[in-house]
DNA sequence: TTAAAATTCGACCCTTGGTTCGAAAACATA
DNA sequence: TATGTTTTCGAACCAAGGGTCGAATTTTAA
């Protein structure tokens, strides 16, 4: 029987286990993320990091869980207005720009990982992957009304989608500087590519 | 003594063992490479490899070197033209998406295990970072010129060049499918992010 | 033809790192 | 205090993978 109060210092130590993993892997990269160095970065012992997840794989997957889960409820109550395609757009890449810029090295994480990962496609690792493909595709879709509405200019969304993803990454995780991209810079560079056609 | 057959069959044996670690690469990833793999698509066995680069390190190092020393020498003949910054950029973006299209695998390899190497610095792995940096280097003094003639955008130009890194990376990294992307299109797209200035 | 040089590679070594075991400690409950 | 339950972790296990050794094979050149 697991009380209450054990249930939330369980779910705490996780948390204290994944902050650590996420330490290592600022400091080493994915693939060179052991199991030594995130037990001493989350002050534990090895064998016990084994008592809250049952394998290395398991650790990131579980922050990949709960980074994207995080990303999706963070923009779902604004992505859904299919009324100003442009606005919608840019008001969804603004939030995700703020919460990059409040934990950088999260997002570095959830925006890399995933090509670094074996994608084991039918296992049980796509959970996150629910939430990351519903995020493009509403994005992608966005991008299509806004072409039909000539609110941006006439390519092939999927391109578009591709250039624009690029772009947002060049700007937060390019470059050595730590200085954060403001979110006036960040509005200002994917409006210019966007184009600057009438704004709402 | 070294006769002249003998070194060119010497090189020879050398470029098998770099696209036999291509191939895996692109199969694995630049940290699943193992020596096994490259010894087995190179047709040599694993202790040979030792016999022409003294670690695996090496062996991508010389991956490194070989490819940005034959970037730069592609693009050397046309960048260096100051009279029409965004014509020069512009050319040798054409220049280097055509070897991307030559030959991705490559560079995806040149544009991605940079990230994933430790950079020992001071250390002799420099060589293809000397083209590398020159290269940024002058691709950003031709956005400074440009934007300074008004042919790009009034942006910060390490910014810009950020943006514009990240949206070539994306058009031609990102996504599932492999057609190659077009020079037209390429163009269209820098072009356009660029903004539809004069075109001399 | 033959001795030296160049090349090849199977077998082995050794470290790293993920995972498991089992016993102890800490905690809860009665 | 006694008994079960949860948590912790040192030690050991084991496979993978980078690198070495030395002997065999092939090539070169006299």
């Amino acid at each position: 029987m697991i009380s209450n109060r054990q249930a939330k210092e369980r779910e705490f130590r996780k948390e204290q286990i994944l902050k650590g993993a996420l330490k290592v892997f600022k400091k080493q990269g994915i693939e060179k993320s052991t199991m030594d160095e995130i037990a001493k970065q989350s002050d534990f012992g090895k064998a016990s990091l084994y008592y809250y997840f049952s394998s290395k794989e398991e650790i990131f997957i579980e922050l990949l869980d709960r980074g994207w889960k995080m990303i999706w409820e963070s923009i779902e109550p604004v992505i859904h207005d299919r009324n100003h395609p442009k606005d919608t757009f840019i008001n969804t890449l603004n939030i995700i720009g703020g919460l990059v810029r409040n934990d950088p090295v999260l997002f570095e994480f959830l925006f890399t990982a995933p090509k670094a990962l074996p994608v084991n496609l039918d296992e049980k690792n796509i959970e996150w992957k629910k939430y990351q493909t519903k995020m493009y595709s509403v994005l992608q879709s966005l991008l299509e009304d806004g072409i039909a509405k000539k609110e941006f200019p006439k390519m092939r969304p999927d391109l578009l989608m591709r250039a624009i993803g690029g772009l947002f990454h060049g700007l937060f995780f390019l470059g050595n500087e730590k200085k954060s991209m403001s979110r006036e810079t960040m509005e200002e560079f994917i409006t210019t590519f966007i184009g600057n056609y009438a704004t709402s």
